[in-house]
RNA sequence: GGUCUUUUAGCUCAGUUGGCUAGAGCACUACCUUGACAUGGUAGGGGUCACAGGUUCGAGUCCUGUAAAGACCA
């Protein structure tokens, strides 16, 4: 066959077919390829935002799983990658939300859908561009706008998914409001309900006045702010003075109901009891003793608006105050504030400090930082409310999920998250999970008309549970998004169904996820494993780090700094960092070798465009390695893949030896690497072996090997075809597209057919190390011989002369036998060396008009006729007498020293001495050199 | 305020349970378009391992403190 590869890789032109290919062959399925006798392993996506698109860190997290599902799959495992997306419930609706309120286009197409909102147009107030907001649309009409935009957008990322090479399942995607899925968040529902770890109540909560929702404790982000503390008087009803009291929030005021004041504190004492009456609106409030109130912190009384702070909230159930709530629910004042009422609470806070300061009420501020709530989502200050919600008590199913990774079922990676998993545990408070929403699971609670109570059914219900009555209706709250996620590495193999999938791959193997989402999710997923299947949802958690811009500032879209994976990989234009960047399409495998090799033990990454050019340049090696190899190959074809047998048979030499040796070296650091979740070992171990072993010594070797032909060529395509082979299927879980194009190109030169159905480099055997193919020492003979070739290099290099240039060497061992074991090497040295002509003696003298060099214990010497200048060469020789000088007292210090010779193991002061005599060796040499120059 | 992380070559990072003259990629210098590859090759230059103590025969590595940067929690 002859083989037409082109000189530079394109890795866009080849990519999307050999997907195909693999797609098409069934390559992605669940235990596609496994082997008797092998356990299975599996892996739960963490599923992206179904209207979402790819951005690197999907990029990364998805190739560190792709990785590890396609290491294991070629092990033999029983693999699955479980794929799917989520539906992202306040998010979603919040982009869906804003397309019906400002773009016209969107609603007709979906009236061309069919989808019509249930009341007119509010015109007249013209709130909205198109006089609709999520309400006026109507609820059953908005969800099957929610449902057309998920169906119009939502197949993008699972796409991108594809792009990056990514051997999920697509034949088991779920999504998180599919029927069986669905069905899981109502059956966990009940029976956390039934368990009495659900529960109903009036709580404050976080609130969002943009998305008009309750939140959980952890969807809220303190961000430092610059504030005021401002001073306000209050006068007492009695006329016998006033109080001031510290608030950053005077809009509150409105809604305080009483002043706080520390019981102990002697300037406020006789106040107790007493009322004060609140400026503009007049209405008395009573002055408490609360050791809330701190004396030592501003004036130490303190303002107490129960419905609007959460210590407030705690002061106000302890002495039994009313509530008044004077910030509404979309975050303006209510009637409580008076003329204010229908301001927006900042707008009111601005007003309000004029009037009050006029009046002299207002007694001035100073200026702090302080922490204030955010919504993760909406990016709007949290409005604290008092509001009846859905709450998981968790405080018990944190005890089990705590046990799982002290007692070492469930172990992260780095370690140390577990301590950051841990403490949230431990400190962990009642889970807030209803939402103001419409996109999501509806809580499975229907609320009895004439008793009240609540029935809790995974079916709807005809009748109340408790009284029978049949007016019943399903509470309108949806569920927290993460209640849905919480279950996800069941719910999507079929629970609560007893499921095959549920046999086979649950617990499954490995979790890979980012630490941003250890408390919304890895934590919360335990939770509820242990609770319903009282066993871990998963046996290792892999925490990767966080992609970064090359200014280390983490990549986000209103920052302008991310980089697309998509552009990178297929190539295009982006703005990044303000600048236009166009990238030809480095493909696939490139970013994902360069996310590996960047990937450190859960560091963050600091990625720029050019990085991406370390992966596309190792692409375009190993692809032009595979041409010199497939041409050569292919010339004088093999009957059939060589086994290791085969290749132990045509190590006709040392350097065949050595490189088999090598291989095996790399094949048992990668798997190691692999197990250890060591991502940037394995590919820089399988790099170098590639690059140094292969390419730069090897495959140079060869080509004398080829020129010779014959028997001799034979051997080394032999030899070249097996390790090619071999370190192809090494790199394959990191790079599986280019490394299975050459695969199947090898198979037409080895007695095969490229793309012979059921026969892929990805289902193919993980390469395992064989004792037959060892070569004991190759790898301190080869160095040596390295090191004499490049010293010979160094000095045609250091005179001038080109690498073309054939220059005679003579090498002078420190005695015979060493003399007659370097001659077996001779061809190689010569060879590699680029020598004319090569003696090998104990001693050899230096000959007249020559230039000497030292390799350890050996000189080599190299006549050279006419002026040479050898300043360069004296400078280095130099500098290599000092470190050695420095290196040998440094032993010697040592080994003077009684206590290192007592103390330390024999081995290490052995090595130590041996050494040294090495060195002592070469510094003899390098300045009996220095010496002659 | 608390917890954790980071600090090694100009830049980005490796460096295993303490023990070879501290490594790689990019960048840099010189040479080379040689029959796989200039997205390349050959040879080089470049480091008081943030700082100060301590433990140890021995510290880039362990301990304490300091400084700077970052993340999370409150």
């Amino acid at each position: 066959m002859t083989i037409d590869l082109p000189k530079a890789y394109d890795a866009t032109a080849v990519e999307p077919d050999v997907y195909a290919r693999w797609e098409g062959a069934g390559c992605f399925a669940a235990g596609a390829g496994k082997r008797p006798g092998k356990p299975s392993y599996a892996i739960a996506i963490p599923p992206p935002n179904v209207t979402g698109v790819l951005h690197m860190g999907h990029a990364l997290n998805n190739t560190l799983q792709d990785t590890l599902i396609r290491w294991r799959r070629m092990q033999g495992h029983d693999t699955l990658w479980q794929c799917g997306t989520d539906h992202a419930g306040i998010a979603t609706e919040s982009v869906v939300a804003k397309q019906i309120q400002d773009n016209p286009q969107f609603l007709a197409d979906l009236a061309a859908a069919g989808i019509t909102p249930e009341n007119p147009p509010d015109q007249a107030a013209s709130r909205t561009a198109t006089g609709y907001d999520r309400d006026r649309f109507g609820r059953a009409a908005f969800m099957q706008a929610m449902w057309f935009f998920k169906e119009r957008s939502g197949g993008t990322i699972v796409k991108q998914l594809r792009k990056l090479g990514s051997s999920c399942d697509w034949s088991r995607e779920r999504f998180t409001m599919d029927d069986g899925l669905s069905r899981a968040v109502r059956t966990m529902f009940k029976s956390l309900f039934d368990a009495g770890l659900i529960y109903k109540g009036t709580r404050m909560v976080n609130w969002c006045p943009v998305q008009r929702t309750a939140l959980s404790d952890d969807e809220v982000e303190y961000v430092e702010k610059n504030g005021h503390l401002w001073k306000m008087r209050y006068d007492l009803e009695d006329g016998s003075g006033s109080i001031v009291v510290e608030t950053t929030r005077p809009e509150t005021f409105f809604g305080d109901t009483a002043v706080a004041v520390n019981p102990a504190d002697e300037r406020y004492k006789d106040m107790i009891g007493k009322r004060v009456r609140l400026p503009i609106i007049g209405r008395l409030i009573p002055i408490v003793g609360d050791e809330h109130a701190d004396p030592t912190k501003g004036s130490g009384a303190v303002k107490i608006t129960p419905a609007h702070d959460p210590n407030d909230y705690e002061v106000g159930k302890r002495h039994n105050l009313p509530l008044v709530q004077c910030i509404g629910f979309d975050g303006t004042m209510t009637k409580e504030a008076a003329h204010f009422a229908g301001q927006d609470r900042f707008v009111c806070r601005k007003a309000l400090l004029a009037e009050l300061e006029a009046a002299g009420i207002m007694l001035g501020s100073t200026q702090i930082v302080h922490a204030v709530g955010h919504s993760y989502r909406s990016n709007a200050p949290i409005e604290p409310m008092v509001t009846e919600q859905w709450f998981v008590k968790m405080a018990p199913l944190a005890e089990k999920a705590l046990a799982e990774t002290r007692e070492g079922r469930v172990a992260f990676h780095p370690e140390r998250w577990a301590k950051v998993y841990g403490y949230w545990l431990e400190n962990v408070r009642d889970w807030c999970i209803s939402r103001q929403i419409w996109w999501g699971h509806r809580i499975p609670a229907w609320k009895c008309a004439s008793c009240g109570k609540h029935t809790v059914e995974i079916d709807a219900p005809t009748a109340c549970a408790h009284c029978g009555a049949t007016d019943i209706s399903q509470d309108p709250d949806v569920l927290d998004t993460w209640f849905s996620s919480a279950l996800w590495p069941y719910s999507t193999l079929g629970w609560p169904a007893a499921t095959a999938e549920m046999d086979r791959y649950f617990p499954t193997s490995t979790l890979v996820t980012d630490r941003g989402i250890i408390f919304f999710w890895v934590a919360r997923m335990v939770m509820t494993s242990m609770f319903t299947l009282k066993k871990r949802p998963f046996n290792d958690v892999y925490i990767h780090g966080t992609v970064l811009d090359e200014r280390g500032d983490k990549m986000s879209k209103s920052k302008g700094n991310g980089i697309d994976p998509i552009v990178m990989i297929s190539g295009g234009s982006q703005k990044y960092l303000g600048k236009d960047y166009t990238c030809p399409g480095y493909g696939a495998d490139a970013v994902r070798y360069t996310l590996l090799d960047m990937t450190t033990e859960g560091q963050d990454l600091k990625l720029s465009p050019a990085k991406f050019e370390t992966g596309r340049n190792f692409a375009n090696k190993v692809w032009n390695a595979g041409r010199f190899l497939l041409m050569n190959v292919s010339e004088r074809p093999l009957a059939a893949a060589p086994t290791a047998a085969d290749a132990a048979k045509a190590a006709i030499g040392f350097p065949e030896a050595w490189l088999l040796d090598r291989l095996q070296t790399t094949i048992a650091a990668c798997t190691e690497s692999l197990e250890r979740f060591r991502y940037n070992d394995y590919a820089n171990g399988a790099y170098r072996f590639f690059r140094d072993d292969l390419c730069d010594w090897y495959v140079e070797w060869a080509k004398r090997r080829f020129k010779a032909g014959g028997a001799e060529a034979q051997a080394a395509a032999t030899v070249l075809a097996y390790a090619f082979d071999q370190v192809l299927r090494l790199l394959h879980p990191g790079m599986p597209f280019l490394t299975e194009y050459l695969w199947q190109h090898l198979q037409g030169c080895v007695g095969g057919t490229a793309w012979k159905p059921g026969s892929y480099l990805m289902l193919s055997p993980w390469p395992e190390p064989v004792a037959a193919l060892r070569a004991p020492g190759a790898e301190a003979r080869m160095a040596e011989l390295q090191a004499v070739v490049t010293a010979v290099r160094n000095v045609r290099n250091l005179v001038g002369l080109a690498d073309g240039v054939q220059v005679a060497a003579i090498i002078a061992t420190p005695d015979a036998a060493k003399a007659a074991a370097m001659a077996t090497d001779r061809d190689f040295l010569l060879d590699r060396g680029n020598l004319s002509g090569l003696d090998i003696a104990a001693g050899a003298a230096k000959p007249p008009q020559s230039v000497t060099t030292v390799v350890g214990a050996l000189k080599v010497h190299i006549p050279l006729s006419g002026l040479v200048d050898l300043g360069k060469l004296k400078v280095q020789l130099e500098k290599r007498a000092q470190a050695l000088a420095k290196s040998i007292s440094g032993k010697e210090g040592r080994l003077g020293n009684a206590d290192y010779v007592a103390r330390a193991p024999a081995e290490q002061v052995a090595e130590t001495k041996a050494m040294l005599e090495r060195e002592r060796a070469e510094l003899v040499n390098v300045n009996e050199t220095l010496a002659t120059l």
